[in-house]
DNA sequence: GATTTATGTCGCAAACATACGACATATTTT
DNA sequence: AAAATATGTCGTATGTTTGCGACATAAATC
């Protein structure tokens, strides 16, 4: 959702608030998991792994690639999916940046 | 949204997606931010602070009050909110333990 | 005790997210 | 070329989130 008057307020925090949108869903989570042990596989593979239907799974890939966190490879009927290590590691950059900012010696007492 | 078949499989996921939830809105974040420059604030002063109204400010500091994120101290009418360390701080370990999960060694190239 | 100040909750509209069956497409295999 | 396989998109129902005005509460001040 996008406000007029927050709209530029926010563009400081729209980056990261977008990425901890992704993160946002125990599914989401659990494919980049998956992804992360077997390093590459076909979207099918991660249905049959995960107590979703096909269809949602495919939806959960489509946020999962739009965000850049993964990437298809088209082999055949198959598309291998894997980890796309750029968009964790600026994640990761994004993450720590704030932490930084919201340390624990930033609090009241 | 609670889902029988899905419930058992996102329990070792739902709790990073839980805070990734709270940190996946602008403000939530802006909000974090301002409380640790300022160390301490009331609520008012937030909502001076960013474009949004008294009751959205309210409303977001709610959901950051809920997660665990911020603790509210009656003063006569205010209330000064601060931030908690500990919840900052297992955020971080939750994060840093899923990143280490999905490594940059753990894609497909 | 009336007014002001600080804050919270309710109710609502609009937008967004989630899950999934049904259908579409495109490449293999037979 | 028909069947099988892998995947994507559409439509839809249901639930959730967001923003905000209106109302409620409760302490402080006049």
């Amino acid at each position: 959702m996008t406000y007029p008057r927050t709209e530029a307020f926010d563009a400081q925090y729209q980056e990261l608030a977008k990425y901890a949108k992704v993160l946002s869903h125990p599914a989401r989570l659990a494919i980049l998991k998956y992804l992360a042990e077997v390093k590459a596989c076909i979207s099918g593979d991660i249905s049959n792994e995960i107590p979703l239907s096909r269809t949602t799974v495919s939806q959960h890939l489509q946020v999962l690639r739009e965000a850049g966190f993964i990437q298809g490879q088209i082999d055949g009927v198959k598309i291998n999916y894997c980890l796309n290590p750029e968009t964790v590691e600026e994640l990761k950059q994004l993450f720590n940046d704030f932490m930084c900012k919201v340390q624990s010696d930033k609090c009241c007492k």
